[in-house]
DNA sequence: GAGGATGTTCGACGATTGTCGAACAAGGGT
DNA sequence: ACCCTTGTTCGACAATCGTCGAACATCCTC
C-alpha cells in the first residue's frame, strides 16, 4: 500500500492551491511548518479522525506532505525544501497566520 | 451596484488561495500578470461568457482584482502591489506556467 | 429610438467537496 | 490471546462549485 506521494512538479499548481486552501488543511501545515514530524492525532481542529485523516490524504496527494508509519502510528512531515525550491515564496506567503501593513 | 472590492487584508487567506485554485481564473491572473488593464471579454478560455463573469467575480471578491467600467466595457486589473504587499512571493510563485529546476 | 455590443444575473444541472459514524486493518502491551 | 490505540476506508449526506443558456441591463452608434 504506497502512499501516493507525487513527484511534486508533476502535481498541477491548482492542486497545490486547493489543497492549501482549506482552513483545517492550512492549520495543519502550518504546524507542520514548525519543523519535524507529528503523528496524524496530533493535528486536533475540531474535526473527526476520519475528516482528519481525509485532509492529509488530500495534502500528501498534493504533494506537500510525505508520511512514514512507524508502529500503529503515521508521522508526517512538510516537503518543505521541495516547496521552497519549486514555489518559492508560497509558504511564507501563507503560513503567517496575520499580516500587518 | 457596489464592485464588491473588499480590504484585501479583510479577505481570509483560503479565500485567496481558492480563488487561485482554478485553472481558468489562474489564466486569466497570468494574463492579467501582464500589467494594465483588460475589457472582460479578451479572457477567451473557452467558457462561456456566464462563466467568464462568474470567475472574475470571484477573482474580485476575493480580493484579486479591481474593475472599472467605461462605456459598455469594464476593465479588469491585478491588485498587484497590494498582493505582493500582504503575501510577498505567493504571486511569483503561482504566476510561472512551469517551473524550471 | 432601434439595434448591436458588452457584461451581469438567474435558475438549473452535474460534479466535487467537507463532514461524519461505522466498519475495518495493523501494532503494541499486558 | 485479548484489548486498546492509531489510522484508513467506506458509504452517505449537505453544501459548494463550475458550467451553461436565457433573460436582463447599459451603453454606444446609427
Amino acid at each position: 500500500m504506497e502512499p501516493h506521494e507525487p513527484d511534486l512538479a508533476a502535481v498541477p499548481v491548482t492542486a497545490v492551491l486547493a489543497a492549501l486552501a482549506d482552513d483545517v488543511r492550512l492549520q495543519i501545515v502550518r504546524a507542520l511548518a514548525e519543523g519535524g514530524e507529528y503523528p496524524c492525532g496530533s493535528f486536533e481542529f475540531g474535526v473527526s479522525k476520519a475528516t482528519r485523516s481525509h485532509h492529509l490524504k488530500v495534502l500528501r496527494e498534493a504533494g506537500l506532505t510525505r508520511t512514514r508509519a512507524a508502529g500503529t502510528s503515521r508521522y508526517v512531515r512538510l516537503r518543505r525544501d521541495e516547496l521552497d525550491r519549486l514555489y518559492p515564496g508560497l509558504l511564507n506567503a501563507v503560513l503567517s497566520p496575520r499580516t500587518p501593513a
